[in-house]
This record gives structure tokens, C-alpha cells and sequence, in this order.
DNA sequence: CCGTAATGTTGATGGCGTAAACATAGAGGC
DNA sequence: GCCTCTATGTTTACGCCATCAACATTACGG
């Protein structure tokens, strides 16, 4: 997580201070009005005010600035999913109320979240692995499905990640009822006869 | 479907013949070595042996192109994803069948699934909705789901999309034992409670 | 207190999408 | 058969981009 320290800076003359700091903000408000592939160095050096080529110091190239706000949108991310597990009091419904995060955090967040798995610009799998998303999500996955836990935690996120995707891009209509009903623990991720998965306690927190 | 007239043209001078075709097979070709992103319409004009501009007698800008080609992947995948229900002779086999197609025509054709997939670059909604792929989909969802019909759609269109898309991302690895048990009428689609949906007959075909 | 590394700047290169003005060729009326 | 009109291509040019090389300034550690 970036601290957002609400560009206090006064604009110093030659060294900015924080240079790189200022671009991921940059970044991230321009991710706000316009997609990641719409967004050039030049113009983030600009609205710092600062010369094109200034970014050089602080990234390789643009695709290093993308991944770290990339990154960026993972962490958000996941801290939304975590709130939504811990407001809906674990269990199944918090299983499904992290799905719905994912797909409301897509939706509030387009640019961000298409930059953060879209291609490869997330910054790799094992940091990946690490993340408070992943976290949540394998173990809910685990304490439902136990040995099965892999399938399920892929059906869980390939659902949330579709629904979210076909939605953001406008194939699917934006409705939070909709959200819910293909998001809905009643409906996803149980065995066919007879042999359902129990429903264990909160599996965390 | 564009005509694949396998390019006997024999690069006449002035008039080009059938640019328009050409550019979208150089396109279609373009698509099978880079992303979408990265195909750049001067590129396409040079390979198809013609002025970088000549592209705008045919198409207003670079989206349409792109639309043009998109257009194309959809129709591809719909074709996929029929003989993939014909070969599994329909039922809640033929559904799962067509879901995995819809993965494994990603998977064969990333750079095309994403771009007729991603943004608005689908021409639009209307259109797609006539479309194969889309008459498969609903057709099956209704003879499994009744009134539920559109709940089943969505999550099984969500399912099928968000496993592309997270394999395609290298999001998840690429393994077609995993396709299957995702993808899966055993434990996708059911309702939680003894009140199962009865499997019917083949929908069609 | 001074030199060296970190940080910014200027200037240039080659690529891109696209607009404007001009060129050619093929098709339809005479 | 000719001739014009229009569809189709071409050349040139503009402003944008990412990025490289060479140079300028500052901050900091000895």
C-alpha cells in the first residue's frame, strides 16, 4: 500500500523529493479517469511536474511503473475482500461476500483492476501467492472442500473473475442483484447428490 | 466468417484488389503472433504491400479494424463450441463440453479471445446476442434451469470466462486436467438441497 | 569541504494513428 | 470506343509516444 500522503509537497525546483512516490499517485488517480494502456509516462511526468525522461530514474521503463501500480491494485484489493469475509462473519456467507468484493472492487475500480491481471503486468506469481487475496481465498477454499480444495478455489475465483471481467466489459449489465445471485453459496461449489460439503464455523477471523 | 482465399493475389500495382479481406487476414495473422495492443495498422499495411493510409478507404479508424476482427473470433468460437456440444452428444455432458471449448479456444487463440472479448471492442451487444456461441449457451441454461434460467447462463458463462481469462494472465497454470475439473456438471450448477434439477434430454442437436 | 552518485533536463530517434491533398484506375453513360 | 466520376491508393505532414545519450544539478558520505 502506497501512503497517499496527499501531495503536500510544494513543488521543489530541481529534485522533486519524492519522485517515485509521485508518479505511483499519478498513476493511480489517472487509472481513475482512463485505462492503463491510455496512460503515457509523458503525460504522468507532466501532471508531477517534471521532464519526460525524469521517470527513467525511478523505473526501467513504463511497463515497471504499470506493474507497481498493478501491485498497487492487488493490495487494495485484497484488504476490500478482507473486510467484506470479516463483515459477513466468515463461514459460507463470508465465502461469498469475498466473491462479491471481487466483483464490486472490479467495478469501482475498472482500470485498476484490468491493469492488475490482465496480460502478465501482475508482478509474479509467487508474490502473488503471498497476497491477502490468495490468503482468503485458498483458505476458505480448504475449510470447505478439504481435499477437493483446489477445484473449488478455482471454480470460486474463475466465477468472481468472469462475472467481474464480463461485466466491466460491458457484456454482462451492472447490477448488484445479478452480482449476487451467480455469486450465491446456495447455488455454487457443492457436490451433485447427497454428498454436500458440511459448513464449518468462520473458517478465520 | 471471412473467406480465407489463402492469398493467391498476386500484389497488383495500383488497386490492391480486395485490401479490404487482406487487411483482416493480415490482422487475423498478426493476432496469432502478438496482442492486439501491439498490432499496429502501418504494420498490417506494410505486410499486405500497400501504403500505411490505403487502410482508411476501408475502415474509419483502427477500432473498426479491430471490431472487424473481433467479430470474426466470436464466430470462430461459436463454431468451436458447437462441435464440442455435438461431439458430446448434448446434455449436462454437451454443457460442460462447450464450456471447456470456450477455455481451450482462449487458450489457442489468446491474443483473438482477448480482443473480442475485452473493452468494448465486441461491435455490440445486439449483435452478439444473435450469435452462436450465445444461442448455445442460453438454449442449455433453459433446459437445465427453467426459471432460473438466467442465474445458470451467468454463472456458467462467468465460470467458463474467468478460468480463460486467469489462464491466459498465467494466472493459473495451463493444464487441461484442470480445465475438466473446473469445468465440471458434477459439481457446477446445482441446486443445494435435494431440489436438483432433473437433467433433460439433449437441448439440440 | 569536496567529489561522486543520485536525480533531473535537453535533445534526438524512430514508431505510431490519422488528416489533407493529390494520383490512378476501373465502371457506366454517351 | 471514349470520357467522366468515383472508388481506391499514395505522399506528406502533424502531434503524440517510449526511450536513448549527453549534460546539469544537487545531496551526502568520506
Amino acid at each position: 500500500m502506497v501512503t497517499v500522503s496527499t501531495s503536500n509537497t510544494p513543488a521543489r525546483n530541481y529534485h522533486h523529493g519524492d519522485l517515485r512516490t509521485a508518479l505511483i499517485e499519478a498513476g493511480l488517480a489517472a487509472l481513475e479517469m482512463s485505462d492503463a494502456e491510455a496512460v503515457s509516462l509523458r503525460e504522468l511526468a507532466r501532471r508531477v511536474g517534471v521532464s519526460a525522461t525524469a521517470v527513467y530514474r525511478h523505473f526501467p521503463d513504463k511497463k515497471a511503473l504499470l506493474a507497481a501500480l498493478a501491485a498497487e491494485g492487488i493490495a487494495r484489493l485484497g484488504t476490500a475482500q478482507r473486510l467484506a469475509s470479516e463483515q459477513a462473519g466468515g463461514g459460507s456467507a463470508g465465502f461469498a461476500a469475498t466473491g462479491q468484493a471481487y466483483v464490486r472492487f472490479a467495478l469501482a475500480n475498472p482500470a485498476l483492476f484490468r491493469l492488475a491481471f490482465t496480460h502478465g503486468n501482475h508482478a509474479d506469481s509467487a508474490m502473488m501467492a503471498d497476497d491477502e487475496a490468495w490468503r482468503l481465498l485458498r483458505s476458505y477454499a480448504e475449510s470447505f472442500a478439504g481435499a477437493d480444495a483446489q477445484r473449488l478455489q478455482l471454480q470460486a475465483w474463475s466465477v468472481a473473475h468472469g462475472l467481474a471481467m464480463l461485466m466491466l466489459d460491458g457484456l454482462v449489465p451492472v447490477d448488484d442483484k445479478l452480482i449476487a445471485s451467480v455469486i450465491d453459496q446456495q447455488t455454487l461449489f457443492v457436490q451433485r447428490a447427497g454428498s454436500n460439503y458440511p459448513i464449518p464455523k468462520s473458517p478465520l477471523a
